[in-house]
DNA sequence: GCCCAGGTGAAGC
DNA sequence: GCTTCACATGGG
């Protein structure tokens, strides 16, 4: 029976520490209640003991976007476990127990992370919700909400002009995301083709945008693709490794990037994503 | 006013 | 290889 809401099992998620975790930027929080935009769906979720329950506009039969972007499936203590057995990251872990990574679309992770470079996350956030409700599809939403909208094909942004992304108060990032769109809409870059390669060959395929360098590549790589070795270092992580783990010299960049790709194990990519929360949220020294 | 934000590319050495 | 700078915009 296709109904409008879901409960899932499932242990050790922290919702609300995840969605605004500053991997995705569709998120507001309510009372108790995340909504938000998965693809073509509006939808409210919210924490309860025990799981996550969803509400939709409509009947859903098929719930795997939702599990599937969730990633409610992934037995984190396995994760957990293959870190090393540090004091940063056993703090960090602590910290923010059942903080997990999203799995979300490839364009749309794209185009924010284009729109993120020197930005803070709120600011992104309003950049992004600006792009949406100026160009993508409005959404079937329930009596009393706001009107919401899809976020906007590359296709979409692709016949827009830099001016028109401009106004979106992107700055310079303008011509990027247009590039970025018009190499995905007219095939120069096939996102698709990305989930089936290796990692070294995906991030080379994504940095040959202007505008995207390594970071904005891992973190595509890392939230919406299965590349769970995919490690952004962002102003946040830097300091993480820096007072962290060199606090008495630093390393150059190349010896930093041989410790990130050997130390942190099979799924690096949530270290950093610990690492960062942590830093985010006690950026002094104790 | 000032500094900073989930960076990148170009120019300089 | 590494350092410095410009690039828009808004928050603290």
């Amino acid at each position: 029976m296709p109904g409008n809401a879901l409960k899932i099992l499932v242990a050790d998620y922290d919702l609300a520490t995840t969605l605004a975790s500053g991997q995705a930027f569709r998120w507001q929080p309510g009372a108790g209640v995340w909504t938000g935009v998965i693809h073509r769906h509006w939808v409210q979720l919210h924490g309860v003991p025990g799981g996550i329950e969803a509400t939709t506009a409509g009947p859903v039969t098929d719930w795997s976007w939702l599990t599937h972007y969730l990633q409610t499936d992934l037995d984190l203590p396995t994760v957990l476990a293959s870190f090393p057995a540090d004091e940063p990251l056993r703090a960090a872990v602590q910290h923010a127990r059942g903080l997990r990574l999203l799995r979300q679309d490839p364009w749309e992770c794209l185009a924010s992370f284009i729109l993120s470079s020197t930005k803070q996350i709120v600011q992104i956030q309003q950049i992004v919700a600006l792009v949406a409700e100026r160009y993508g599809e409005p959404l079937a939403v329930p009596n009393g909400h706001s009107p919401t909208h899809a976020f906007p094909s590359a296709e979409r942004l692709a016949a827009l002009s830099e001016a028109d992304l401009r106004d979106c108060k992107m700055g310079f990032r303008a011509p990027y995301l247009l590039a970025a769109a018009r190499a995905v809409a007219g095939g120069k870059l096939d996102l698709e083709r990305l989930r089936g390669v290796e990692l070294a060959e995906a991030r080379e395929a994504l940095i040959t945008l202007p505008g995207v360098g390594p970071k904005i590549a891992d973190c595509v790589l890392l939230f919406a693709y299965d590349f769970p070795q995919a490690f952004p270092v962002d102003v946040w992580v830097m300091k993480a490794l820096r007072r962290l783990y060199f606090p008495r010299r630093a390393r150059s960049p190349a010896r930093l990037q041989r410790f990130i790709t050997t130390y942190f194990g099979p799924h690096s990519g949530y270290a950093q994503q610990y690492l960062f929360h942590y830093m985010r949220t006690h950026p002094n020294p104790v």
